[in-house]
DNA sequence: CGCGATCTTGATAGGGTTCAAGGTCCGTGG
DNA sequence: CCACGGACCTTGAACCCTATCAAGATCGCG
C-alpha cells in the first residue's frame, strides 16, 4: 500500500531502505471510504495522518452563505492530512471523491521519526511545502487567468503528478469528479464549469468523458495553461 | 533583530532558551531592501532563507500575458523563503513592498538544525505549514467569497498576524500597500479594488489612509469576512 | 422501465474589467 | 518658495465575463 507514497517521494530524493522501513512502521490499518464521506473532518484533531492508497480526495471549506471551495485535490500516495501533525486543528474537511483506500499513519510515529530521522523527516516537510507550492500555483490561476487557462493549469498538474504514482494510461487519467465538483476546485459556478469545458472539447485539446481526461495536445494544452512542472519539485536531488 | 520571529514561534508553542540560541547562531548579516527591489528572484537557487526583521514583503507570480499575482504577503518575523531549503528552487519571485531590513539564515545551519534539533525543526515547518493555511484561505477568498468579504478577511488576517508581533497600535496597522498591489493580492483590478474600498469606508467598517489601515468595528469586520482565525495555529500547545 | 443525478442549453442580470480622464499629494529642482 | 512631474487615487462609461434561474436532455442504476 506505500508504493505510491515511495514512488513519489524517490521523485523528490533517493528514499533508503532503512526509511522505507521506518514508514511502514508508521503505518497501520486500511479503511474503505465510500464516495461523498469525510476522510476527515473539519475541526477534527486527529491522532493519525491519512495516507491515499487508491482513489480521489479534496479538501475543502464551506463557506457562511452555502457556498464549497475545494483547496486541493489529492490522489494516490498523497497524505490528506500530514499537516494536522503540527498543526493539530484541521481547518477544512477532506471528502472523498470516489472510493478510496487509505491506510493511517500514527502522530507518535512520526513525531519518532522527527525525533531519529532526519532525513526522512525533511522528505516528509518537502511533501508539505510541494502542498504549499501546489496552493501559489491554484492561487494564481485563480486571480490572474482566464477560466481556460485555470482548467488547463489543473489539468496539466494532474496529469503530471497522476503520471509520477503510475495512474495515467497513455494522455489519459481516471478522473471521477463530477463538473460541480470541478466548479468548486476552480470557484466558478456549474453552469461555467460546463461552457469552458466544451470549449475545450471543441477545440479538440482535450476530452473528458466517462471519468476519464484524455489530452489530445499536450502542448498547446501546456501552453494555454502557462504551465511549468517544475513547482513539484520532480527532480531528484539531495534535500 | 530575532524577537518578532520569537514572539510568532513562541505563539505556537514554548522556545526553550538553546533553541533561541540555535536559531540566533543560524543567523548572520543583516541587509536593507529598496522599495520596489527583489529579495529573492524567482528561479533562484538560494543557500540562505531571508528573514524578515521590519518592513512588508511579497511573494509574486508574473503571467506570460503580463498579470501580476501576490501570493503571500510577509511582515516582520516571517521567513519569506524557508520553503527553499528543501524545495531549492524558488517559484516565485519575492518582492519588497516597502523598505525592508532582513537578515540571513544559512541552508548549512537549518541543515544543522534539522539534524540534531527535532523540537526546534518541526516548529520551523508548522511555520510552513501555517503559509500553507493562508494560502487556502485565499483560495477560499478568492473562489467563493464576494470581493468585500475577501478584503475584510485579508485585513483581519493581518491584523492578527501583526497584533502577533506588536505591529498594531490599538486597532489600526501600518500598511504600505498601494491599491494596485492590494488589487495584486486579491486578484481584482485596481479600479475595483477601488471601489469596494470605498464601500467600506462609507459604512465606517475600516478606514485606510495615509498608509495606516484602522479597524473601526471589528466585530462587523469579521462577520463581513467570515473570520476564523483558528488556522493561524495561534495556541501554544506542544508540536 | 423509471427515477435521480448529472450534463447541457438558453435567457437575463450583475459583478468586474477596461479605457479614459481628472484630481490629489508629495518630492525635486530651479 | 513655488512650479513641475510622477505616482497614486478617484470617477465615469461601455462592455464582457460569469452567475443565476430555469428547463430540457442524457446517463446510470435499481
Amino acid at each position: 500500500v506505500l508504493t505510491p507514497l515511495f514512488l513519489k517521494l524517490q521523485m523528490h530524493d533517493v528514499l533508503s531502505d532503512h526509511e522505507k522501513q521506518l514508514l511502514a512502521s508508521a503505518i497501520s490499518g486500511q479503511r474503505r471510504v465510500s464516495i461523498g464521506d469525510d476522510l476527515v473532518s473539519e475541526g477534527s484533531r486527529p491522532t493519525v495522518s491519512t495516507l491515499m492508497v487508491e482513489g480521489f480526495a479534496a479538501r475543502y471549506k464551506l463557506t457562511a452563505d452555502g457556498g464549497r471551495q475545494i483547496t486541493a485535490i489529492h490522489v494516490a500516495g498523497d497524505f490528506v492530512d500530514l499537516h494536522a501533525f503540527l498543526l493539530k486543528q484541521l481547518d477544512h474537511g477532506i471528502i472523498a471523491l470516489s472510493p478510496c483506500v487509505v491506510t493511517m499513519a500514527q502522530h507518535t510515529a512520526l513525531r519518532e521519526i522527527s525525533e531519529h530521522a532526519p532525513h526522512l523527516t525533511r522528505l516528509l516537510w518537502l511533501d508539505t511545502l510541494v502542498d504549499g507550492a501546489i496552493h501559489r500555483n491554484w492561487i494564481v490561476a485563480m486571480g490572474r487567468r482566464s477560466r481556460a487557462s485555470q482548467l488547463a493549469h489543473l489539468i496539466c498538474e494532474l496529469y503530471v503528478r497522476l503520471k509520477a504514482v503510475h495512474r495515467t494510461d497513455g494522455a489519459s487519467f481516471h478522473f471521477p469528479l463530477s463538473q460541480v465538483e470541478m466548479a468548486d476546485v476552480l470557484g466558478i459556478s456549474a453552469v461555467h464549469m460546463n461552457r469552458v469545458l466544451q470549449r475545450f472539447r471543441k477545440a479538440g485539446v482535450i476530452s473528458w468523458v466517462n471519468q476519464t481526461v484524455a489530452i489530445h495536445d499536450w502542448s498547446r494544452l501546456q501552453e494555454i495553461a502557462d504551465f511549468d512542472p517544475t513547482y513539484l519539485s520532480f527532480a531528484r536531488e539531495p534535500r
